[in-house]
DNA sequence: TCAGTTAGTGTCACTTTGACCTTAACTAAT
DNA sequence: ATTAGTTAAGGTCAAAGTGACACTAACTGA
């Protein structure tokens, strides 16, 4: 949300300024005392507005394109400047261009969403002006951010549900129990395991290591790594709108 | 496409310029001498430019983004201001930036689609600088919006077997065969009349008229209307990103 | 050796889907 | 007037997918 400066007259009148924001996701094993029993909870960083508008208030990481970097590596730099964090997955989410977002100014802003492992999410230095909330429970964040959140979380939900973007949340590999896990939080329910393990089988990307997780008080599992077979769902050239993930 | 006059060197480095364009789709009965037979077809309207960079080629309707007008807004006035047409449907398509897309000078250009029924496309005046063409024969286009046209398709596609978009290409009432029709069109290949009728039943949202076409070579057929029941596949709230069909 | 726990397999009823058959209602030709 | 032709509309059946749930496998700790 750095801006050009000018005087107020000039800015009020002057074409729209572009800027780029993400909303970045990590999973969090659910405490006790959730209103559901033991899910995991999706956790965002956000910042703290040090200058004019809504000063003090909690806003999405952000900031201007340069004119030699694409969108998507904006988001990318911009992301890992504020928060150190590398993500595992990233996406355009929607441009959003209302008149009145923001005061005085006129700002469209692109907006993109990530995916980071919990392991990764530790290094997100948490400080005065960097914090972790959970997507559930936000305070009145600046501009349109809540209503940015709400549709990030909505197109997280929806595309879990056709898609295969759920491991970005964890290693490389994993068990399926984990893997039950991310879904059973982002969606908000539980899942049998046995029909889980059905469906994720019967995937190609999906491939057994022949590694099990031992040191467990019950039957070792196996572990699973997910193999990038073309991209499952995304469009025909997948050059321009690389919804393809990253895999670092 | 219109930009703030500077020299060459000063528009190298500035901010990226902003800018909007529409992909327009509309159906156009099929022709006997297709590949497919009788089959309908997409046509989109496409501008000549006529000015330096890619002269004379042809592109995508579009243009700047006034300081007082929504995102939406510019879309649906630039394409009206063009093409003279009023889409049934129109909704953000996505946000094209990669940083060579224009010679010289930096455009991130956020796209629109839009759906217009068939009576509506004739209105498009169709000149020296305005053409239709099929979307899936045309010519080298100015820029990147080959590939802006490939993706719109990919979506209109993808977005048609989950939704009930479909009704967008015809009038107020339609029979299910005309609505058939529509989804063969788009999807490129036959279905099957009786499970399209089972199919199409079981939506809440398609409502029978007790009205029938008269005059045809045989039985007549029921008219339906689409009745908007609340966004079937939209955001929670559907304020910014408006993906809730316009209906005129 | 047994209880406890999670991993992993199998089964069954129910729903959805594709293929295809049958009847209904109209027009046009004989 | 009868019949052939055509599309509308409804029904049947098997295959595939899904949710609920029982059951066996493999480990730890008492």
């Amino acid at each position: 949300m750095v801006l050009p400066t000018a005087n107020v007259s000039e800015r009020q009148y002057a074409p729209p300024t572009l800027a780029i924001s993400t909303v970045i996701f990590s999973l969090r094993n659910g405490t006790a005392d959730q209103d559901e029993p033991g899910l995991g909870e999706l956790w965002l960083p956000l910042v703290r507005r040090t200058r004019p508008p809504h000063i003090d208030r909690w806003a999405l990481p952000g900031g201007p394109i340069a004119w030699d970097e694409s969108l998507e590596d904006a988001a990318h730099r911009n992301l890992h400047e504020t928060t150190l964090l590398q993500p595992r997955y990233l996406e355009q989410l929607y441009a959003f261009g209302a008149v009145e977002r923001s005061p005085d100014l006129r700002v469209v802003s692109i907006v993109y969403w990530a995916l980071v492992q919990a392991s990764e999410a530790a290094k997100a230095t948490e400080g005065d002006n960097v914090r972790w909330f959970a997507a559930d429970d936000l305070p009145q964040l600046a501009f349109d951010h809540n209503q940015i959140v709400e549709y990030a979380l909505w197109r997280l939900r929806t595309k879990m549900e056709y898609s295969t973007i759920a491991h970005n949340f964890l290693g490389e590999t994993f068990t399926l129990a984990q893997l039950r896990e991310v879904y059973e939080a982002v969606l908000g329910r539980r899942i049998d395991p046995a029909n889980f393990r059905r469906q994720m089988r019967s995937s190609k990307d999906l491939i057994a290591t022949d590694e099990t997780v031992t040191g467990g008080k019950h039957r070792p599992p196996r572990l699973y790594r997910f193999g990038n077979t073309a991209a499952p769902q995304s469009p025909p050239l997948n050059s321009p709108p690389s919804a393809v993930p990253l895999e670092d």
